[in-house]
DNA sequence: TATCTAGTTTAAAATCATTCTAAAGAGCCT
DNA sequence: AGGCTCTTTAGAATGATTTTAAACTAGATA
């Protein structure tokens, strides 16, 4: 199977239609390398490739791989959207002074006790964001 | 000590002037009582008490108080910013669909473990978002 | 109390990430 | 190939937040 015809087959299953566009960017990002793009950075890498995708696509299909569980978004701060192309279970730690964000393995964190969630709600993820600051600061 | 000295006092302990802006500010947010608000609903609530204070004010008081330790930022989606007048170690449910956030007493989660800080790094605090969604959806 | 100065507030403009729009293009089913 | 719907596109629009430059004020000093 080429390689094109993976990812094609990838966002077929998650229920997206495999543009070339998609496709090129599932290519990009679902390679199974753990990192974390923002609209801005994966642009860079798009373009880089030498190809082309609007501005409203990306962030188009951001979110539609978001939706559809390809990746995660993360939440560390209201400037811009961050994405993990992490989907497994697991946490950040994150440093404010250079807006970095590291993954922490999901069996470093051990919740012990977790709160029932309020009537008629259930549970659908815990996120534990560990916010550090170098030391001398 | 008139409310309004008592206000001004806890502004000049916090290294910020006591402004007229500040106080009244102060007034609504740093009685007590725990709860979010955001740009907006605290604008909102300004002109209900019948003051007026600019757009900019708002933001950069809203930023102050929490760079001061009077307020946290809650980080829970990218839309706008959120803050809690609970400053206490505490945690959050956070349900999407209707953008509700709610309290979590410090308590009620346990973390029995945590990673190390990087080299060089402190830990200066640990977020737990829980989220959450109504059960039949 | 009058004066001074640095820090604040203001309304309005600027910024910037993100979304929307309407027209052109492309999967995919028959 | 034809057709229908979903996508992409460039550019305009949106909306929260920050910046600006001028007017104002808290607090220190004389």
């Amino acid at each position: 199977m080429t390689p094109k015809a993976h990812f094609a087959e990838k966002l077929r299953l998650a229920g997206l239609r495999p543009t070339r566009q998609r496709v090129a960017i599932a290519a990009l990002l679902l390679d199974g390398r753990h990192r974390h793009v923002t609209a801005d950075s994966l642009t860079e890498e798009i373009t880089t490739a030498g190809l082309h995708v609007s501005g409203g696509t990306v962030y188009n299909t951001l979110n539609q791989f978001t939706e559809a569980g390809l990746l995660r978004r993360v939440m560390v701060h209201n400037d811009y959207s961050l994405f993990d192309t992490n989907t497994d279970h697991h946490h950040h730690f994150y440093e404010a002074e250079n807006d970095q964000l590291v993954d922490i393995p999901h069996d470093d964190v051990i919740l012990a006790q977790l709160p029932a969630a309020p009537d008629g709600h259930e549970i659908k993820a815990v996120d534990v964001v560990i916010h550090i600051q170098s030391k001398n600061s």
